[in-house]
DNA sequence: TTTTATTCGGATAGTTTATATCCGAATAAA
DNA sequence: TTTATTCGGATATAAACTATCCGAATAAAA
């Protein structure tokens, strides 16, 4: 079981975007550069994020991402649903319906035990998820920073950020 | 992400083992042909349960598998360690320390918030699992069998069943 | 001792998913 | 009209998962 680096990336570029004073944006040229990451496929990522209604977007000259709602009302779940979907991790494939004791279809309305098992445990683990909102996350990141670094992210970001 | 269907395939398999009288075992053959799932495939998963000292076996004639402990003290999660490994699914590549306003290693000893919820969350999943054992689903199980059922799957047993 | 039946472990091949890139089309500002 | 950007699809590459096979080890039975 992996979760696909693409919702790492996801998370760190919203992280980013909710740094970004009102009005302002970032292209996803920059958004790749400040974690020296592919261009192209973070690229990807971001489209997923706009198509989930996350971040909006402006194309051509002066475009950008920006996020689409409040800081606080986005959470780690909401762009993991975003960039690997909502569908469970575990997927029944009722082998109890094969074999020489299978059992009959409509015996199988319930999910069986061991399905319910881990999809209770995804439950728990998506509650976790949603629980963790960006706001959050920017707090502890700011916290861990100098003031040197602030200062050093402060310039990047006023030299990047376009107006949207 | 997605949970390999080797881990329920090994579930079912450990339930069936569960289902057995004390003494006796199936080989891989037997428990396969239940389910109706590919032979060697499923060989192999039984192979990483022995590993994981979660199953006994006997080689060569009369041989097979049983559980190794008592079916009480095996859960979900134990199952799904000995198959998919303990690796957390997510794995921080740590792209804070890439880019113009990397961090320095020294300074990243920590977790990143965004690696601590998704290893936060993880280990709620895990906790789900820990709490469900073999006994539990196989109570389960037992629940929804009619009568008919139960005979034609302890006919099932008796038949394949060997002496260990 | 030989035969037979079984698990074990490694090698390997096929399939699916994840990672990554590229390019033309659409869009909007200059 | 030019320029800069996102969008969407096509495609290529890499990794993980699914699946099979075979020889070696093992142990019971003939």
């Amino acid at each position: 079981m992996k979760i696909s680096s693409g919702v790492e990336w996801a998370a760190h570029a919203c992280a980013l975007l909710a740094a970004l004073p009102p009005g302002k944006g970032l292209r996803a040229e920059a958004l790749a550069a400040f974690h020296d990451l592919p261009p192209a496929y973070l690229a990807k990522q971001m489209q997923a994020l706009s198509k989930a209604g996350l971040v909006n977007t402006n194309r051509g000259a002066k475009g950008g991402y920006r996020l689409a709602r409040p800081v606080e009302t986005i959470s780690m779940w909401d762009i993991t649903a975003a960039i690997d979907g909502t569908a469970p991790a575990f997927r029944c494939s009722e082998i109890r319906q094969a074999g020489p004791c299978k059992s009959a279809p409509k015996d199988c309305k319930k999910a069986c035990p061991i399905a319910r098992s881990f999809h209770h445990a995804e439950t728990a683990y998506r509650d976790a998820l949603k629980k963790v909102s960006l706001t959050m996350i920017c707090a502890d990141v700011a916290k861990d920073y100098t003031n040197e670094k602030a200062m050093r992210f402060g310039k990047w970001l006023t030299q990047e950020m376009t107006d949207l």
